[in-house]
DNA sequence: CGAGGAATTGAGTAGGTTCAAGGCCGGTGG
DNA sequence: CCACCGGCCTTGAACCTACTCAATTCCTCG
């Protein structure tokens, strides 16, 4: 599955090939990336609104998230960041972060500097083509939180929430098919969904006593997976992981000529 | 006001410009670009879920939303699109896609091929370095639009949407300091934010009350956007309209000596 | 073993929905 | 120019989902 030079398995390599398939020395590449780890104790705060962004950061171990602080103290959570998430690529583009970023769990990041991002962009084309996917991938996200939040009941956003965890989990081999990490406090959930945590609470008891799932030692188990994705009017395919290998060749092959016509490629 | 090739003046160029000062040959080719439009009618339906995605497109005259349908015939929409907005880029590494798009008003749009992205991106760095701004620009407008959902109570939401489309059509110079046209119905609006039609017509007519704005004929007065934003909690920063020029000028600078040393650079 | 955060419970409340009906345009055809 | 039509806005009353507040229990971690 994952694995490469050294023994190790890397959720980003994993992720990536998804999309694009990787060379060897791409793979080395990235596994050099995810070394540089950083470590994070659990609840601390990465970014903050308002600063000035450093780097673009891989997430390696653990799990974190990017949020919100309102005047009033409350707290939106926008996405959650899993290992394998590579993301803050833009960095150089904006001049100050619109929200802050928090670990969970302990959790380990590996900050990568525009240097580094701008030498793989330009010389290794499927990385950053995968990476490109994965931004679009992280957009598609979005859109499918505000259709939960905008239009869907307490009960179908979480389930929802929950479905797209464990599948985000499963395709970096993280789960197994019926449990996932979860560390997840309720409060989260709850300012993940825009519901409170009492309510939460009372959705996931629910949830129990139909057999659909269950929660202990921050591990998610699915009982009833097909009824949970249909409580959440769960589609999978705003992930975007239906990719063929033969679009995504012929996506690089354009990528190379046009290269070699000009100059540089490739862009949002 | 709209007209194109010669003198015109153009929304594209308005709103690229504010990120990256744009080279008049950068100028001739957006007005070029945004010549071939296409006209749609009012209601009209662009592109639906499912579909592969064609081009990219940019709106020149009009209005424009993304959307979901849910199963049971609920909409959410996702974003509004108005004139100078150049979206899906991305076009050429989704597969399909995971909402629709459809016209308000009258609309005109003008469809860009890949092979043009392509050229832009190659030859025109500057410009690909504001479309790529105007991309993120689009992202942190969903994290926006969830933060509202999520925590903002209906009356904070109905004032923040009106708020960002005032402030958007400002900065392409469609807005007079008090007015905006606004072809949204008030089911838009709802469905833009989670709300019901009613609820919305409510919320909108305490404002009319309170002296914050007037609607007629499908034109928006603000009588007190100073209240209106306090009652939204509207930070514009989010939109990232704070760029100043020395940081584009280094940041393309980067870009031409990366260019320069090897191939292709820039990514997402 | 103790402490503090997290989960759970209950009762009362409120913001927003639902349903249904009526009124107001603006556009269209005679 | 007027009458008609359909979509949109407006209104009211009943309802319900999810919130608030507060107290209690449960875990987990040190």
């Amino acid at each position: 599955m994952g694995g490469n030079i050294g023994r190790s398995w890397n959720p980003l390599v994993k992720k990536l090939s998804l999309f694009s398939p990787l060379s060897d020395e791409d793979v080395g590449l990235l596994n050099a990336l995810c070394a540089k780890e950083e470590r994070f104790r659990a609840g601390e705060i990465i970014a903050v609104e308002g600063d000035a962004p450093r780097s673009a950061f891989v997430v390696t171990h653990g799990m974190a998230f990017r949020y919100r602080l309102l005047p009033d103290g409350r707290r939106q959570i926008l996405t959650f960041l899993i290992p394998g998430d590579f993301f803050d690529l833009h960095v150089f583009l904006l001049k100050t972060m619109d929200h802050s970023i928090s670990t969970i769990g302990p959790t380990r990041i590996a900050p990568v500097g525009r240097d580094v991002v701008i030498d793989i962009v330009a010389h290794h084309p499927r990385i950053g083509a995968a990476l490109w996917w994965s931004a679009m991938q992280e957009e598609a996200m979005l859109r499918e939180r505000i259709v939960a939040l905008g239009r869907r009941s307490a009960p179908s956003c979480v389930a929802y929430l929950l479905c797209e965890l464990v599948l985000r989990q499963r395709v970096i081999g993280m789960a197994g098919d019926h449990a996932i990490r979860l560390p997840l406090t309720q409060t989260d959930l709850a300012d993940a969904l825009g519901l409170t945590s009492v309510h939460v609470d009372r959705v996931l008891q629910r949830f129990r006593r139909d057999q659909l799932l269950t929660l202990e030692h921050r591990r998610l188990n699915l009982r009833n997976g097909g009824r949970l994705e249909a409580i959440a009017g769960f589609m999978p395919n705003y992930l975007q992981l239906n990719r063929t290998l033969a679009e995504v060749i012929r996506y690089l092959d354009e990528l190379e000529s046009a290269r070699a016509g000009s100059g540089r490629l490739e862009d949002a």
